[in-house]
DNA sequence: CACTTTACAGGACACCATGTCTCGTTTTAG
DNA sequence: CTAAAACGAGACATGGTGTCCTGTAAAGTG
């Protein structure tokens, strides 16, 4: 191996700066271009590492968004507050538009449902078979069905998801077993 | 009044050639351009009448789904078959493609809420109150999770919005009356 | 029948983000 | 010292967007 290595000053610079551009002017208002003023690195560099734009906001915030999964799973309740709470501020913003975006491009939306989706429905199945060991139920459909309000309710707009939903899906829930 | 009157006959053109598009390329790879060579008309003449193509298609969906909607509300096995089986061919592409557009087009996610999303969550309302009058269970919810479900499918992409859905959620509401 | 008004098809235009390329420079290993 | 790879900076072609302009067609009004 030759040459001069990565700069890891400069990858943590995009990140940190593609983060705040999408905070200060939402995640569709965001270019590459801008990434990289904000970053202050040239726009080669970001296209040495990374591809498009979803793909520096999914290393973002696989960052941020990876250790939120503790080893042992909570109860329901919790385990949907914590991630609900996730869904507010930047990160929300964030993975609206990278989920938007996979519309658009199969392989986000592959490396999407692999690293951020796929880990997080393991997570509350992991949960609802604890918590509920007796049921019958289809627990797949359960996930799809609680995730889906979520994601619905992010992409549609027409409701907040919050602590008051998370208490709601419990009780729905509960009164299944 | 006066002057020429708007050219119906273009009119249908571009709503056609608008869907037959997102039929053959997909909804993300469908262009302005694209629709008026296609229609045969300026392109002047869609900005006349349209803002986006998000307008385009949106006009043209509700004439293909608006009268999905029967007057008296069937149980509600029949009605979760028939809501995801438009979601099946282009139909499907194309509400897909509008709901990830309106991530970038608040305006668009009104439209999208109060002429085609609503109206369908509407309706799923009163399937459920006629379906299930004493249930004492959160009506609004409900619906966010089944939908959320369709929705979550639709655009995770990990499972199939077919009747066997439709089965399994209408058997997982029965055990919550 | 003129005359006015508006829509029409077609095409030219500037604008902006994308993605590729080149330049000269900097940092590593051998 | 030399080769290799990354760096900041910026030029360039491409393609879609939205606006503007041209000449023509279709309606009403006097």
């Amino acid at each position: 191996m030759v040459g001069r290595p990565r700069s890891e000053e400069s990858r943590r610079a995009i990140l940190q700066a593609a983060l705040r551009l999408c905070e200060r002017d939402g995640y569709p208002n965001v270019t590459l271009k801008a990434i990289a003023a904000e970053a202050g690195t040239g726009r080669q560099t970001l296209y040495r590492w990374w591809n498009t734009k979803a793909d520096v906001l999914l290393e973002a915030m696989t960052a941020v968004v990876a250790p939120g999964l503790p080893p042992s799973p909570p109860d329901l309740g919790s385990f949907l507050r914590e991630t609900f709470a996730l869904t507010d501020g930047v990160a929300g913003r964030v993975i609206v538009g990278l989920m938007a975006e996979a519309q658009s491009d199969p392989d986000l939306g592959e490396r999407l449902r692999t690293r951020l989706i796929g880990p997080r429905r393991a997570a509350l199945r992991e949960v609802l078979e604890r918590d509920s060991p007796s049921s019958h139920a289809n627990l797949d459909l359960v996930v799809d069905m609680i995730f889906g309000a979520m994601w619905y309710r992010l992409l549609n707009r027409h409701a907040s998801v919050d602590a008051v939903l998370a208490e709601e899906i419990t009780e729905l829930v509960r009164s299944l077993t």
